[in-house]
DNA sequence: TTATATTTTTAGATTAGACTAAAAATAAAA
DNA sequence: TTTTATTTTTAGTCTAATCTAAAAATATAA
């Protein structure tokens, strides 16, 4: 149906425009895609004459609701391909995007589909990650970044932001997953810094950190 | 490491090798990949460029050692996850193939290790094809084509040789999988067909099938 | 053994996707 | 509002993999 190359450039766009809020522009595709702004243009070019989405010189893209379904169908073999590997295959969190990355090209409606129940229907993947379901809805979480959480509360460990193999494996030396318990005991707020009770540990952790962890507030 | 079009030449050629004995023509080549003979020129002299083959103009082709190690990998990961989608995935084994064709060439030594162990280490494939363990070494069996078989002996069906859909579909209807335990009650010299029983049935079956249905002989 | 047919190779084009370098548009600063 | 800087696009190349058409080598037949 679309080639690897137009299927990572929708991925990515969909990504954005998530991130950004709006308006996608030529740079940051190509910073994303780790390629240069002048292919960016001509991939776009072409995503637009299939009305994957809009493009105007200049002014940067948008996907249509068609570039949106297919995006969302790629994120949706993505999470469930993760969930495979570190469900039945007991790989760690951290080494299965590299991988996931090459499955979600493979074309089988079916493969997904028989996957997808195989695995239980997981509503999330390893990351947190909400995993769209067959028509791309997702389930949505009151969820917040552990930096957005007031001092005494408490929340449990419900996904990451950042999912890069150098974070993921300071959470395990730290013994945060997901479903882990977590409570503020102190926050700093020249430099956003925060006590945290983990367990029995009490320990210090920078703002990056608590700006890339999600949690769900508890009672 | 190698291209997608690299590891279908090569594992094309690598089946060629086996069917052909020998020598491997640019024309054999072309029709199993579906290809034009210019086109398979390009490419064999490509690979004859990175030691994965032999080549003389005019000549044919042959493997070399490392070409042959890369081709029986991608047999190997086939095979493993053509197991998959059938004891995992349920899917049946006339609709493994195309799927299996695209997982083969995901690329991670670890995911292969690890869905081997899921699997708990198959010897032989959904069509009774023995599967290459990590160094490459195939588990031997003593099987035999049904049309080689005599009156009144009988065998159990171990494989197939050919393995296209609408084959495995004419199995299905005969109630012939792999396990399945056949008697062959005639045999007529004239063109081969023979009179085989398949628990309390009995039925005709042409050369053609018999040609193509491996079993091994029981007493 | 010459003539004919088949197979294989070469030469030249094409497409997808990426790149560099330079030009054009837009945004930011003086 | 000019000037300067940044972003984006265009124009022209490059590589992998394919193709067509024609030439060259090999195989087959008279």
């Amino acid at each position: 149906m679309f080639t690897l190359a137009e299927e990572n450039y929708l991925k990515a766009i969909f990504h954005l425009e998530h991130e950004l809020q709006g308006e996608v522009s030529t740079n940051a595709i190509a910073e994303s895609i780790e390629t240069k702004p002048s292919s960016v243009t001509d991939m776009v070019q072409k995503l637009a004459e299939k009305k994957l989405l809009t493009y105007k010189r200049y002014k940067g893209v948008q996907l249509t609701a068609e570039g949106k379904k297919v995006a969302i169908n790629i994120i949706r073999k993505h999470r469930l391909w993760e969930v495979f590997l570190v469900e039945k295959l007991n790989f760690h969190w951290d080494e299965v995007h590299e991988i996931a990355e090459q499955l979600e090209h493979i074309q089988s409606e079916e493969l997904i589909t028989r996957l997808d129940k195989f695995l239980g229907s997981p509503d999330f993947d390893p990351h947190g990650d909400p995993i769209p379901d067959k028509h791309g809805v997702l389930k949505r979480t009151e969820k917040k970044l552990l930096s957005e959480i007031e001092k005494n509360q408490q929340g449990v460990c419900v996904g990451v932001k950042e999912s890069s193999a150098e974070f993921l494996q300071y959470l395990d030396k730290k013994k945060i997953s997901i479903g882990t318990k977590i409570k503020v005991l102190g926050k700093e707020f020249f430099d956003g810094s925060m006590i945290i009770q983990v367990g029995n540990e009490q320990f210090f952790i920078s703002h990056i950190i608590a700006e890339n962890l999600y949690v769900q507030i508890q009672e």
